[in-house]
DNA sequence: TATAGCACTTTCTCAAAGGAAAGTGAAATT
DNA sequence: AATTTCACTTTCCTTTGAGAAAGTGCTATA
């Protein structure tokens, strides 16, 4: 058997994987959908739910989860116009793979920690 | 029901989720787990299999992939001393979470490009 | 004796990410 | 008339990460 290939169809999964954590993986990312998810629906909330957090950053990250249509930014009313963020039902097909990596993650702990 | 919580526990599933992606999210991470669980055992082998990779990270990136109990590093033989790489068992636990990633990302990438 | 190979390390540099702080424009409130 | 709120944006600055290139200490080989 073939050792040591190139492992040419290896490259067919370390791209969509990237692109999966590319979404998710990042400081706030994480944070803001659960944020959102849980209920806060503007932006000061959003902001206030997450310490540390800064208004500059919020916006990109926000942004780009809109881009990736894990939520969703809507107008609303005339004036005052008001901003609500919801997430998608898309997002939670990112339920799943949340919950392998933190079970995976609890018990990577004490792998690590074990002498 | 309560609304706009402070989402305490979802703090408890932040933590292991952000362990579990430092470990495997990186340009190089995943690229190397795959050289080395494809058969490159030695430390030009792998430099060479991943285009791009210098010697200082790939260094670096396996020192902590062996911190991480993912792969071990073994020293063979006295003189010529060799050093030989190889995935631990653990690293197998990986493999359905890299999949379901894969996965999410492939159809991601339908999701976001349709108009 | 000189060169090549192995497994790295060191130094320098640079770009991108991220935080702090202030500003903005419109409307609502006091 | 002045302040506050909302949803951001802008500017400045520092930190971090990564690449390029060269060096290192050892051995093996020509």
């Amino acid at each position: 058997m073939a050792q040591k290939k190139t492992h040419c169809d290896c490259l067919n999964t370390v791209k969509p994987v990237r692109d999966a954590l590319d979404v998710i993986s990042g400081k706030w990312k994480l944070p803001i959908i659960i944020s959102v998810g849980v209920g806060n629906d503007r932006f000061t909330d959003i902001q206030e739910s997450i310490p540390g957090i800064t208004p500059k950053v919020l916006a990109k990250e926000l942004k780009d989860l809109e881009q990736h249509k894990l939520l969703k930014r809507i107008v609303v009313g005339d004036y005052p116009v008001k901003i609500q963020y919801t997430l998608e039902p898309y997002a939670d097909t990112l339920t799943p793979i949340i919950y392998s990596l933190k079970d995976w993650g609890v018990n990577h702990r004490k792998v690590v920690t074990e002498r």
